[in-house]
DNA sequence: AAATGATTTGAACAGCGTTAAGATAAGGGG
DNA sequence: CCCCTTATCTTAACGCTGTTCAAATCATTT
């Protein structure tokens, strides 16, 4: 099991503060958006003293990357969760209405992940995340076309393809292309039919 | 001329406060980045009291509105710069050089421009200067395929590609495929190569 | 039982955006 | 020319924020 202490309710020391910051922060994150997200108020909903979270995580980069690491981690989930087929074009656009389903059903954690003045991108463990949650695309390149020296490349179109996509429908730019399209009508009406139009990339 | 009037200096009125605010605003951006701005220290340059921009723009977002209004001019200007040819596939490429070069030139203004959480999108001139900044791609895919009745779809996807790797880019994600690059290798080394790449559209 | 080390508290500090009441200047109409 | 209206700016206050640090508390080891 975990080394979850047998104290976990109250308590001068209640055992896993560590643990119930992060969960409040993501909570507040997922209810209000980054821009709602205090560490006073993380602290409040912990029940515990505005200087606590010091401790623990330093400042407020500390624990809102320890959050971003969370979204990693989801995001990853939801990549891996797509079943591959033999058809890489169809297996990319699955990919890609995953990522941008993720950051349409996730849009706090989505935002958090891409700030870089709120997490600490030297922390090792976010090129491993990073890396990890993109792990679905460059499988598939790469079994596409196994010898291609910057199959790289072909990863960061795609990234990027499907990252703006994520980016302009969550900060809602396609209504001035998609007249007054809601993200809701984007994920289930237009997207498929968006990707549908995008072309298998040149083989080298 | 301009209705500047005569006292551009001191004085209880001095003028054009609302001008020198947004120029203000604009500089501690590119300083200091987005973070970096406080109403209070744009008040500070103007040389004047920290409840005065409250009356010209009303809230700290109704300054940097115009701000970013500005952004979007400016990158409507550079890509509108770029020479069109008779070659879509070379005039998108050249336009999606352009926008990332805009991101990396100005990357306070650039993402201040799309911050949901800073400016105002229900302000009428929002709509007007992202259609005149995009108008550009609009352009060139209408003239490939002027019958296309989706043209906003390929709009769409180009504007998603380009924006991603602005994005990514300029939150210093691509060093984690192309190893360690520097964001101006990026622009001058990696960039070119990776565009020369992408793939025209499957015409409809 | 005593000492050590890890947690948490509580208070303080500087900075922020916003608000409202008052001071000041400019301009128009008698 | 003077007064009055209106726009502009100052000043002070309020509540919020993140960070810091000495003191208090508890768990654990010695």
């Amino acid at each position: 099991m975990q080394p979850t202490p047998t104290a976990s309710k109250l308590g001068y020391h209640h055992g896993n503060l560590k643990a119930v910051l992060i969960t409040a922060a993501d909570d507040i994150i997922r209810e209000k958006g980054i821009e709602g997200f205090s560490l006073r108020e993380a602290a409040r909903r912990a029940g515990v003293s505005i200087g606590a979270p010091a401790h623990h995580f330093g400042s407020a980069t500390g624990l809102l990357t320890e959050v971003a690491l969370l979204g990693y981690d989801s995001l990853g989930g939801a990549l891996n969760a797509v079943r591959l087929s033999s058809d890489a074009v169809a297996d990319l656009r699955h990919l890609a209405l995953a990522y941008v389903n993720f950051a349409l059903a996730h849009p706090g954690r989505f935002r958090l992940m891409f700030r870089p003045d709120l997490v600490d991108r030297n922390d090792p463990r976010y090129g491993a995340a990073s890396a990890q949650a993109l792990s679905g695309f460059v499988t598939v390149i790469r079994r596409q076309n196994p010898t291609s020296p910057d199959a790289m490349a072909e990863v960061f179109i795609h990234w990027s393809t499907v990252h703006g996509m994520a980016n302009l429908v969550l900060d809602g730019k396609a209504k001035y292309l998609f007249d007054g399209a809601t993200p809701q009508d984007f994920a289930t009406r237009i997207l498929p039919t968006v990707l549908a139009r995008t072309a298998p990339f040149s083989a080298s």
